[in-house]
DNA sequence: TTTGAATTTTAGGCTCTCGTAACTACCGGA
DNA sequence: TCCGGTAGTTACGAGAGCCTAAAATTCAAA
């Protein structure tokens, strides 16, 4: 009896594993064993093992050497684990005072510990909201997220007024410095130059255009963007 | 390296024991194997095999045939525990809308989620409150817990006006026909009457003196009182 | 004092999840 | 086509936490 089927108990290691792997599945690609090894800092054997389990038990499809792919019940699975986490995170943030750097790790653990029911009390006391504090889109109940496309601030031309969007939650450091530079989603700027050869982009603050912040290639290409004016030329 | 040492990561299933042997230590002897398995509905092998561990730990003293009685490292462990799953039932209860019958459960899972940040943040938000929702007294961040002398309403005096304060909430179908008779922690009424052997207890409500109430004898052994007037006689 | 029921511990085994070491497959040069 | 580096898998083992069955201990009643 350990075939595909419904209402299984799922562990807090194969909560991770389901929504680290659909996390990295967003990019197009199968996720690589390494890849998942790397997300949830355990060494590669770990995963092969783990994959094997979770193939067995019809969360995953793997083809050896090649990768993994979820089956729609794995995808489930982790789109759920996803809404818990991003609505925890709104939660902490919106009702406990929490700073946007420091959401991640809480949820990470609070994820797998809150039933559902406490996940909609959460969502109803915050008016159902739509993005997480770090704006990446939250899941609705029944597994359906909005598909974005963004452009990274590296590849916004000079010249064009952009408006942030979104911005991983992964490195919490990352999270206070790009906070320290005012910005964060929703916030606008237009780009003013960019050096060449992977060099700095310098921003002006729609709201405060007097500030200009300069920001290295590494930094600029995780923060996701739209162009909301394109340069006239 | 296995000795009494500071700053131990505790499991989930170890949290839960500690707990469990806290509270099975109120009433004045060791806790014992079987009543330990009874609270967290495992095998008597089981607990010997945990006893065993967490004594190598530091974290009780383990008496063969005996019993176990919790270090001082370990009470304060237990008490870090009492403290996370009553702040998290009060907060739930009052900022989340959860019914006083349905918080336990929910809360015997989140205590070994929250970080001591959250429990502080949640308790912030309630005014530091004293009491949970079942009457419970909250231990403080250091561990100091109020000791409370109680009678059961069983035992209360036809006569005397006594007050609800407090009642176990560790069954939540009890919890729920309790507070169908308008009974929770601070309502005041009157024994009126209670029959011999064992029989079931009257009482009024003082708020409501219409209203009289049928206790039986087992229910009214759970709920715990002050008398607040002695009949005159 | 003996005995037997109840309690507790020991013995042995299972699952889950992780690790290291060794082996295998893949793939891009030479 | 071969070769070597990288990535992935298999083999093996450890520890936590649970179980059942069997042995040991306690304690009260006969
Ligand atoms: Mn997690
Ligand atoms: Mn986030
Ligand atoms: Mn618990
Ligand atoms: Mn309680």
């Amino acid at each position: 009896m350990s075939g595909p089927s419904k209402g299984q108990v799922l562990t807090r290691s194969i909560e991770d594993y389901l929504k680290a792997i659909y996390e990295l599945e967003q990019d197009g690609s199968p996720a690589q064993t390494s890849a998942i090894a790397g997300a949830l800092d355990v060494a590669p054997p770990s995963v092969s093992g783990m994959v094997k389990r979770l193939s067995e038990a019809g969360l995953l499809q793997h083809v050896p050497y090649r990768g993994v792919q979820l089956t729609e019940e794995g995808r489930k699975a982790a789109l759920r684990m996803v809404r818990r986490h991003r609505v925890v995170e709104t939660y902490l943030t919106t009702k406990l005072g929490y700073d946007w750097d420091s959401v991640h790790e809480e949820a990470e653990r609070l994820e797998h510990a809150v039933s559902d029911e406490l996940i909609e009390r959460m969502a109803m006391a915050l008016g159902s909201p739509r993005y997480d504090p770090h704006g990446a889109p939250i899941p609705s109940r029944d597994g359906a997220i909005e598909q974005q496309s963004f452009v990274a601030l590296a590849d916004v031309p000079v010249g064009d007024v952009a408006e942030l969007r979104m911005v991983s939650d992964k490195d919490a450091e990352r999270l206070r410095f790009i906070g320290s530079l005012g910005l964060k989603p929703g916030v606008s700027f237009e780009v003013l130059a960019r050096q060449p050869f992977r060099g700095p982009t310098t921003i002006g603050l729609t709201a405060a255009p007097s500030k200009e912040q300069v920001i290295g290639h590494e930094l600029a290409e995780s923060l996701l963007c739209v162009v909301v004016e394109r340069e006239v030329g």
